[in-house]
RNA sequence: GGAGGGGUACCCAAGCGGCCAACGGGGGCAGACUGUAAAUCUGCUGGCUUAUGCCUUCGUAGGUUCGAAUCCUACCCCCUCCA
């Protein structure tokens, strides 16, 4: 293992908040592996970028050595997470959980070695918690440092209701750390206060309490709010590379730096230099390629990245048709198609309406055409190449009835 | 248990008997400009083989009216205050 002072400084890039950085070289210096905890939530196992920072740093320790909990919150989740507004939400049965637990492997051994990751449950430690062992724990916090949580703070504040069980998420997550006997634990800024009574519960319970590390949370592709699914601005881990390649070519410039820091694996001096040559003139479309390259090659194998960008290039430098077009064979009514209704039934636009919408303003060509009439036919017996805006294609085959 | 406020299209939010498929903003889509970037400008943002036409939509179900998102009745849901 690597002197502490230099895991310390690898382990503390990108990091928000390392609480307390004397603790964690207290515990690295005993030169144990030590054990790292994450939580996550068992509904959602689409994991996209902005989960990655955490597991990235996951990786980090492993790579120093050290053993990774990845902890699904299976009876978390059925609290509800106190910052999320639907506090109704579905019971999910065993399976469905196993379920999910498998796809999360899928994706996340794309990044951690499975090798050095356990893969837990906290229903294993909850389930057979009786009430009276929930009582107890629930006595271990007091109300008024629940308090202290920005958002029940808030709450509490503007006259907005809090739920009692609510109080319990906390508690609940923390007693997660008291039962794996974790030596860290690791979750997003949002995470911070939950990730603090953890500390307090392993000392209540005789622990040596564990260091929290909060890593920030990554924008999504709007630049501006976290990445999410439910905002849409996400980029999926298992997204095809083509889709990951050009999503990561929309950000903008500025967020650019922002996921070199939080995503890429290359030093950070390498980054710096990076700048520095787009400082000098070069074009800050080719270092964003650099950096979509590089999460295509994680996530679809060495080589992929470079594949892509030759893609990029021929489609929208030298104009080139997409390599897979899908073909659609329709057939006419009577001779000829209202070119709406094609564009409609080729997928290309939701509804007729909307197709006509997108003729008159320009959007659609017929073989590299433009058609601007909305009330354009096209005649049965002909294949056609139909396009709708930048991304839309589609090859007509139009039978006569 | 009592008092009051509210549920409008993807989101926020006007409208309060006809001029409402419904103002405005956000988001989204498209066009121009580009590096498929950002910013900016412009247009669009219920459906129907596009029609001075028809159909569906303003919490749900009924009703009044020539005509309702707008008025009435019942019901469901959300929020605030008091207890």
């Amino acid at each position: 293992m690597l002197p502490a002072a230099e895991q310390l400084e690898e382990l503390r890039r990108g990091a928000t908040e390392v609480l307390t950085e004397a603790d964690l070289v207290r515990k690295l210096e005993r030169g144990r592996a030590l054990r790292i905890k994450a939580g996550f939530d068992p509904t959602a196992p689409d994991l996209h970028l902005g989960h990655t920072v955490l597991i990235n740093k996951m990786r980090q320790f492993q790579q120093l050595g050290h053993e990774v909990i990845f902890l699904i919150g299976d009876f978390t989740g059925l609290i509800g997470d106190p910052t999320g507004r639907n506090a109704t939400r579905p019971r999910l049965t065993p399976e469905e959980i196993q379920a999910n637990a498998r796809t999360y492997q899928k994706q996340i051994f794309k990044i951690l070695d499975p090798e050095r990751t356990i893969i837990d449950f906290n229903s294993r430690w909850f389930g057979p918690m009786s009430a009276a062992g929930l009582i107890e724990l629930a006595a271990k916090h007091t109300v008024a440092r629940m308090l202290e949580r920005d958002d029940f703070a808030k709450r509490y504040r503007t006259g907005q209701p809090i739920a009692v069980h609510e109080f319990l998420y906390p508690l609940v997550q923390g007693y997660d750390s008291v039962a794996l006997r974790a030596d860290v634990e690791l979750g997003g800024t949002d995470q911070k206060f939950n990730l603090l009574v953890g500390r307090q519960l392993q000392a209540d319970y005789g622990q040596e309490p564990q260091v929290v590390i909060t890593m920030p949370l990554l924008e999504g592709t709007d630049g501006i709010n976290k990445m999410s699914k439910s905002l849409g601005n996400f980029i999926a881990i298992d997204e095809t590379a083509g889709d990951m390649f050009g999503k990561l070519m929309s950000i903008s410039d500025e967020l650019m730096w922002r996921y070199f820091e939080l995503l890429s694996a290359r030093p950070l001096a390498a980054i710096a230099q990076l700048r520095a040559e787009i400082a000098q003139g070069r074009n800050p479309r080719d270092v964003k390629f650099e950096l979509a390259a590089e999460m295509v090659d994680r996530f679809h194998g060495a080589g992929a990245g470079a594949a892509e960008r030759e893609r990029f290039l021929a489609r929208f430098r030298d104009g080139a048709l997409p390599e897979q077009i899908p073909e659609r064979t329709l057939t006419a009514d009577g001779v000829a198609l209202k070119l709406a209704s094609a564009l409609r039934d080729a997928g290309l636009a939701a509804s007729s309406s909307a197709a006509g919408r997108l003729i008159e303003q320009g959007a659609v060509r017929v073989d590299g055409e433009r058609v601007t009439a909305r009330d354009a036919e096209l005649r049965a017996g002909a294949t056609y190449l139909l396009q709708a805006g930048k991304r839309g294609f589609a090859r007509v085959t139009l039978l006569r009835a």
